[in-house]
This record gives structure tokens, C-alpha cells and sequence, in this order.
DNA sequence: CGGGGGTTTGAGTCCGTTCAAAATACGTGG
DNA sequence: CCACGTATTTTGAACGGACTCAAACCCCCG
């Protein structure tokens, strides 16, 4: 009954960015019923607000239309790790939600967002009465998985020089001012220092100090949040070098 | 319109061991399914297999009744970690079947092995008939992604020494001979020096290095692959503490 | 009894951390 | 719009955990 047989095309939510592939809850959502039933509220966080904290139960998902988020897991003993970006078009909040259970991390905003929150009863309903969304959301967590098992190779082998790399080069895609001609990319950082280096698992001391390495090999230039990069093909080759 | 509508019970594969709870695929598809449309295998592997490759085609899910598998990542460079292990009850290579993408990582096999095999074409069946299944693998995939994310936060935060330790906490409920009285474990290891090594992220040499200081502070002792922990509440504690 | 892989030990190095201080950027009120 | 106070970032120096390389050791198997 629900949703028309083929799969729902790859399509944004509304207004939300570019967006990740299928990540989109809502465009999700909103071919799965219809919207009166679909209750969506939208809302507008500042920075260094927390949308959910770790523990909370789950009331809901969110889609995140503009912004950055960052999902934070804490320890007992109050070590932490950014477990993931949340960047425009992507879906968060799903995790807890799917698997019943509360949630394992924080939604911190590192940029205002705006996004869009879809309530767990709305959302109840929409998965018992259309299966096409079932599996669209197990895709979505099985991809999380990978992305994260991923991420934990690259943070347990690689040095920060590469994780680095690694962020820059992912940020691009988003952020960034490509220079059609030369190769350059030009891009601001919606992060700052600590954050970075959260978000790589390091010190902020580290990050600096890893900057100014970059800088000396001429493989990206910082000023502020405004990363220039030369030649993103070379940064990506000494991602990739095996040094 | 398969299965009973109540959940169906946590419950073991057959001859599954002991069991992750919900984790087991084989109980979880016999409940969906008659058993004529669900076709089986049970196959052994000897130590040293691999029961697929990163990069594979997935053709179905596998439940672990017995023995001890790694599931292991490894980069272009040819840097690897041990993102998982899977122990008796529990299900692997479902990741890429409801991501319908390739395995992204190799199964090898620590301990000779007896498992059963779904191929996919019984799980798309099964997963088109019966919604709760569905949901049921999404607990699994979504329950998953936790836990890789709190091995990630252990291994980015803490040093090998609590790794190591955690990873003998853990190992203890399934291997262990505890002794009621006296709090005293012992257990047999299911994985060699270099297998713990990569277990937990770190070579060899820093393994036996750890070991070492374990059995200065009196908190595990270690002869071969039997290990003697006077202590778990200790050793729990050693690995809480904030030094 | 002689390999041969796995494990342990040793020495030296390196990357990243910690602690502390200096420099810079930032926001707010005057 | 400037000045000030605060927070962030950068720099420096020293430490330390884990890694590398290499050799010795051990245990299991043939």
C-alpha cells in the first residue's frame, strides 16, 4: 500500500542541500505517506547547542536541512569522540530510533542549523505501513556502519597528517570553491581548531602543529577557516602515500 | 503476512551456543519461514580460512554456531584492523546483504567454525514476507553500529593496557571458568598473541610488553592461552580508573 | 634433533600528548 | 570605531606510549 513500487527516486527534502544519497528522511518520509499524516516541525538551533544528549530517549529523527552537527560519544571517565558529522541532506537521531533504543551520543551544533523533525509516532506508522521505507532505513544503517567501521581503520592506522588529509578532502565536496581551471580549491572550514581536532581524534596543539606541516610541504594553505589547497590531486596523493 | 504477530522470542539457532540475544538469524529466519523455503547449509571452516573477501559479492547472511571468527578491514596501503569478532550465536556478513553492497571486510576464521548459511535469495523471501524480520535485522544492524562506535571511542581514547583489559572482560562470559567463591577467573584465550594484537589495534610486541605489566600488578596472570584473573572486580576497576 | 613460526625482550625512535606561556582573534561595552 | 577582556590558537619544551628493527627464546612438528 504504501509508496509507489519502485524505489522512492534519490531526491532532497525540500529545501535540504545537495545531500547524501538516500540519507534524505525526509524526501523519505514524505513518499512514504501523506504529509497530513506525516507530521514534520521544523526548528532552528544556535551554536553550541545540544539537540539530543546522550541518554535521551528517542523521540524522533531529524533531518538536517543547513548546518553542522556533530554526535559526540562520552565515556565514564569523560573522554569523548566525534562519531560522526552530520552535514546538509543527511539524516540523524535514526540510529537510536531503529534500534529502540536511547540515544549513545550527543547532537552538538557546530554551525546554526536548521532542521526538520519527524516524531517517533508519525514515523511508527509510516515503517508499519510502508515496507519500502523499512528497508530504505536499513540501507541507511548499514551504510552508517561501514562508513564508521571506515573511519575507525583510517583513525587506528593512519597519523593525523593523513586523518586530516582525509577531513579536508571530504569537506571539499561540501564547502568548497573549486577553481575550474587550476585545480585550486578554496573552501571555509565550518570548523574551528577543536573542533577539528575532535573530529579527528586529536588535540587542537596537534592540529596546529600538523597545519603548519601542510603548509611547509605547500599542500594547503590556512588562514582562519579559509583552507586554500594548490592541487587537491596532490593532497589526495599524499593521503594515499605510503610513507 | 509470516510469522506470529508477537516478537518472536529471543531465541537460540538449534545447536547455537549461549547467543547474543536477538542476534541469532537462524531462529529468526526458522520463525518467519517454513523451513522447505528456507534453505540452510551448515558448513565447517578449519582456522586460517577466510569465509568471504572484502569485496565479495554478498550471496547471503551467516550465523557462527560454533568457534571464532574475525571480521577484518584492510586499506588500499594494506594496513588492516579487526573491526569485529564474532562469537557463537551471533550473525555476520548481514551488513552487505541489506546494504545490497559488497562485503567491505574479509571473515576469517580464529577458531575452527561451524556455521549456517542463508543464501540471499531465502532472505529476500523471507524479508518480503515477513515485516518483522525486517525490523528485527534493522535492531541488529542499528544495535551493531553502536557498538563499532563504542570501539572506537575505547581505542581513540584509551591506551592498550584497557584495551586489553576490556577485551578479557569480554572474552571472559563466553570462555571463562569462573570460580564462584573466590572471584577468581580462568580462561582460555581463543586467540593468539597476534591475533589479540590486532584485536585490539597494536602489534605484538606491545601485547606481550602489556602483559607483562598485567602480571607486575597482579591483575591477570598468562601461560599460553590459559589466563588466570585473581580478580575480575579488580581488573574491571584497573580499567575504569582515571590515571 | 633440527627447523620454523610465534612470542618475548631489548634498544632506539617517533608521533602525539601534556603543561605552560605567548600571540592572536573575537565580542562587548564604552 | 576603538579598547579591553576573554577565549582560542599557536608555539615551545619535555615526556611518554607505542612502534620499529633486531635478536634471542621457545615451543610444537616433522
Amino acid at each position: 500500500m504504501g509508496a509507489e513500487g519502485k524505489p522512492i527516486a534519490v531526491r532532497k527534502c525540500g529545501t535540504c542541500g545537495g545531500g547524501r544519497e538516500d540519507s534524505s528522511l525526509c524526501g523519505l518520509a514524505r513518499s512514504g505517506l501523506q504529509s497530513d499524516k506525516l507530521k514534520r516541525t521544523h526548528k532552528v538551533y544556535e551554536v553550541g547547542q545540544n539537540i539530543y544528549l546522550e541518554g535521551d530517549n528517542s523521540d524522533g529523527v531529524y533531518c538536517l536541512k543547513a548546518g553542522l552537527i556533530a554526535i559526540r560519544k562520552t565515556d565514564v571517565n569523560g573522554n569523548s569522540a566525534v562519531v560522526r558529522l552530520v552535514q546538509p541532506g543527511e539524516a540523524f537521531g535514526h540510529r537510536s530510533f531503529l534500534a529502540n533504543e536511547k540515544h549513545a551520543g550527543t547532537a552538538e551544533v557546530l554551525v546554526k542549523s536548521k532542521l526538520c523533525f519527524i516524531p517517533k509516532a508519525s514515523l511508527d506508522n509510516l515503517l508499519a505501513e510502508s515496507p519500502d521505507v523499512a528497508v530504505r532505513f536499513t540501507r541507511r544503517v548499514a551504510r552508517d556502519l561501514r562508513e564508521i567501521e571506515e573511519l575507525y581503520l583510517l583513525t587506528t592506522t593512519q597519523p593525523v597528517r593523513k586523518r586530516l588529509a582525509h577531513l579536508l578532502l571530504g569537506l571539499r565536496t561540501r564547502y568548497a570553491n573549486e577553481d575550474g581551471e587550476t585545480d585550486e580549491t578554496v573552501l571555509e572550514l565550518p570548523l574551528s581548531r577543536q573542533e577539528l581536532a575532535a573530529a579527528i581524534g586529536t588535540r587542537p596543539e596537534t592540529i596546529a602543529r600538523t597545519i603548519k606541516k601542510l603548509e611547509e610541504d605547500k599542500l594547503a594553505f590556512f588562514k582562519g577557516r579559509i583552507v586554500t589547497i594548490p592541487s587537491t590531486a596532490l593532497l589526495q596523493e599524499d593521503f594515499e602515500a605510503d610513507y
